[in-house]
DNA sequence: TTTGGTACTTTGCAGTACAAGGTACTAAAA
DNA sequence: TTTTAGTACCTTGTACTGCAAAGTACCAAA
């Protein structure tokens, strides 16, 4: 077995990346393509089939609403929110966050 | 759908466990239990299901060796070692967690 | 010989990310 | 008019990881 740079970034982004969804979304309002060039500024890779569905879970779960907006070029945005419950969210991800943070800090000594 | 604050923690965990039992493993040698405790001490839940798993594939991927040792009191225990291969794994892993720390604070401003 | 504690192992399941392919709208080029 | 390129959204199947639950085995004390 070999051992996969890409793939332990990959496992590393799991669970992290709602939280990081939110973060964004905490900010303004977004739709995919854009969430995705964020993303890729912000050195965190992730594609199309990976976001869409996350973005279904967590409107599905009431963290975000969304409105269709008219693109002036190309098919129509979808641009999501945040709502009460996905600040909530978040807030408790920001916690789990800095836990996870500490922790590793605390094995590393 | 409800929010889960252990399962939110739980999927955060996924990916940078390997990271922890490699850095517990960096420091001395091991066994599964021992393990154990020193993550619940730094806050990590893990059972016994996700550990002993973890490390077989770990040691197949050529990461960890072990050996046998007798216990003072009960079964045997298989105390593990990390290998060359296993350091390398980890530097890189630090730098994927020294990324994806960098990049969540990116992506909070 | 039975009970309780320690330790290792396996099986089936759930959740997340990715790869790959598909649909549909718009505008410019052929 | 038809074709092509670009944008945007969506779905299906797969791989990987962690967890719950159950099992095996060793040892010592009651």
């Amino acid at each position: 077995m070999e051992i996969n740079t890409e793939n332990v970034r990959s496992q590393m982004r799991k669970g992290v990346l709602e939280f990081c969804i939110l973060s964004i979304l905490d900010k303004k309002e977004a739709y995919a393509s854009s969430i995705i060039d964020e993303l890729k500024r912000a050195n965190m890779i992730v594609v199309e089939g990976t976001l869409y569905p996350l973005l279904i879970r967590l409107k599905n779960q009431g963290a975000l609403a969304y409105r269709w907006e008219e693109s002036p070029q190309g098919p129509p945005r979808k641009y999501y929110c945040i709502s009460e419950v996905g600040r909530k969210l978040l807030q408790e991800m920001n916690a789990s966050w800095n836990d996870l943070v500490e922790t590793i800090k605390t094995l590393q000594q």
